[in-house]
DNA sequence: GCGACAG
DNA sequence: ATCTTGTCGC
């Protein structure tokens, strides 16, 4: 209907950057750095905080953090996630002075509707390579019934005849993650990558720090401006 | 037509 | 995403 010709622009960008995407590994033979990301919103005044935190790939310690502060100006709307976050996204990454060799993002890679979930478009703005896993699916089809209880056991899901990402059980007798190819990473490796990140709790580790980062960001935020009021 | 829809 | 504490169950 309308909402067609509003966002347009935002189609047809999406359609550039799905030509662009690189399904195979080009990462470095090393992976030392893996960043993770997250944004947290504060409806009262309408801006969000978008974090970027840069985790050593070997212990999985947090060596570094970035985020960004901003008003939040595109509004959620299915399809175009990564509009709304991704200002907020690239700023943070601008102020990190460790540059990750992979990212992992909070969201969806090439399992979208046009094939540029927000670890796709981030991935291809950065130029790194990146993963999607996100907590819910969004399309593709699979049989939950066959995916074993086990840790580590996967399924792909496929959407028009195409394996568009995996249900990964990143813990036994948990619900699985969703993993798919953002940028430069094959589905094999970013399935290698999620299940070494995910040695303790369901989401992976980059995944949680970023998310608890930007949470404390955000009251700190709040109550920084609250103070200001009175 | 109806429902679903990452975060 | 966000609003929110304790609580039922293994």
């Amino acid at each position: 209907m309308e909402e067609e010709k509003q966002y347009k622009a935002y189609y047809d960008i999406q359609k550039e950057l799905r030509a662009r995407v690189i399904h195979s590994d080009v990462l470095p033979e090393k992976i030392n750095y893996i960043a993770g990301t997250d944004v947290a919103y504060n409806d009262e005044d309408n801006t969000m905080i978008g974090a970027a935190v840069i985790l050593d790939a070997e212990t999985l310690e947090v060596i570094e953090t970035a985020h960004h502060e901003m008003e939040t100006t595109f509004p959620y709307v299915p399809g175009l996630f990564s509009f709304r976050e991704i200002p907020a996204l690239l700023e943070a990454f601008k102020k990190l002075k460790t540059q990750p060799d992979l990212i992992v993002c909070d969201a969806q890679g090439i399992a979208h509707p046009h094939g540029v979930g927000m670890a796709t478009h981030l991935g291809l703005e950065l130029d790194i390579p990146t993963i999607g896993c996100a907590k819910k699916r969004l399309l593709g089809d699979y049989d939950k019934a066959v995916l074993p209880s086990q840790r580590g056991a996967s399924q792909t899901l496929l959407f028009e005849g195409k394996k568009i990402c995996a249900a990964l059980r990143t813990q036994d007798d948990i619900k699985p993650m969703f993993v798919s190819i953002g940028h430069k990473v094959s589905l094999e490796t970013a399935l290698i990558w999620v299940l070494k990140l995910c040695s303790q709790y369901r989401l992976p580790e980059t995944t949680r720090q970023a998310d608890q980062l930007v949470n404390r960001l955000r009251a700190d935020s709040i109550s920084k401006k609250t103070l200001e009021k009175e």
